[in-house]
DNA sequence: AATGCTTAAATTGTCGACAAAGTTTGTTTT
DNA sequence: AAAACAAACTTTGTCGACAATTTAAGCATT
């Protein structure tokens, strides 16, 4: 699709990433209906370029939709966050496996100092890492796996709806400290050029992750 | 996107379809251009059901879309087959895994009554396991995941991609046999409830398949 | 002859209108 | 009053035309 490209140069992708960012950050709240001529008229174009946009929104499973019936946004259940991190573990330890394998000695020089600036910020603003840090991360290991499939599966398609579910359900967790040091153990890991371990503790990392979001999405 | 309901009920649909079998199986080339309007009278519907279906494609990761400029059919390179089998080894171990986990004891049956019938086509025609054998046992695995994303990443995109490497690359492999037997301890252990042997011997298994094809893409 | 600019052709992006399918409402029938 | 049918309405699917952008061609200049 983009993937790199994250600038949008027609009115179709303006109008996408709009609707994306309204329904990850539940302007349009999950599992409520979108009607193109509403939308047209809401967001100021043809009803040709919201066609284009829900459709895309489709592709990111951000959205459902039936022929001849209808777009819906998707609805927040445990079950689709399980189904979510399942996929994530194995993308995302693949992932790590390949950025050990592949990224430059520069990158990983980069990825290190990143956390280090991280780290100082973590320091006092406890709550900082949590967005910024970890999405930068995640980002960096993915990229560097130099796998096109992987990228676009992962930062076009997952991670929005694992934004969805953050933002909709109000993480600010207190995983931030743990869980910038399993970062940090996962870039020694890659360092280290040492595949296996890189793999297995990306893994696990989610799987914490998942654990801690499913927590709070049970407690409710 | 659809994964279920693989009929279609649109023009758009029916579009969308013909197209993507005429991309896999090279009656389009690999890398040629996509144009709009030549598809629009060629395939009789309308620019817009066109501009959809090579939308979907794009998904699909069948064709490259560049705003203002056009699509291309995807090209065939050593690299990208390679991605696309790290891809594949991740979410078909992680596949395997939940098959362990959540495929009822029924469908297990169903599946190793699957084998047993194919084992005896196997022994006759050598070639038949090939096409339509490993095609069936791979999608049984996927959708017993229970995954929705594994489900719609793979056979909606994935294993299009991987066929359209198989036709066009003429493979009739001599694999069959021992991809049988692969076969069987894959479902053995799904059977045995061992979740950690079925993601080990599925991703082993897809990574000889691996070797397998790219032997002959580099031996031309 | 090669390079750069200007103009013409072709292709993609966008729009509004019409056709088809689905949904709702109101009426009739049991 | 409940169920079934029919008509009106709403929403999606499809189409052809126009606008904007890119590509190609032609011309002028060095």
């Amino acid at each position: 699709m983009l993937s790199n490209s994250e600038q949008p140069i027609t009115n179709a992708d303006r109008t996408f990433f709009k609707l994306r960012k309204d329904i990850v950050e539940g302007v349009i709240p999950a599992g409520s209906k979108l009607s193109e001529t509403e939308l047209s008229t809401k967001y100021e174009v043809s009803r040709a370029v919201i066609r284009e946009a829900i459709n895309r929104l489709a592709t990111c499973h951000l959205v459902e939709r039936k022929a001849n019936v209808g777009a819906r946004v998707v609805a927040l259940s445990p079950e689709g966050l399980i189904q979510l991190y399942q996929v994530r573990e194995a993308l995302e330890g693949m992932a790590a496996r390949l950025a050990a394998r592949y990224m430059s000695d520069e990158e990983i020089g980069d990825m290190q100092s990143l956390l280090d600036s991280h780290f100082d910020k973590v320091k006092d603003s406890h709550n900082y890492y949590q967005e910024a840090g970890d999405v930068d991360f995640h980002y960096r290991i993915v990229t560097g796996s130099k796998n096109e499939h992987l990228i676009s599966v992962l930062i076009d398609g997952l991670y929005h709806l694992v934004r969805m579910y953050r933002v909709q359900l109000g993480m600010a967790g207190p995983r931030v400290s743990t869980a910038f040091d399993e970062h940090r153990h996962i870039v020694n890991a890659i360092a280290n050029r040492d595949e296996e371990l890189a793999e297995i503790l990306m893994r696990r990392h989610i799987l914490y992750s998942k654990n801690n979001i499913e927590k709070k999405l049970n407690h409710d």
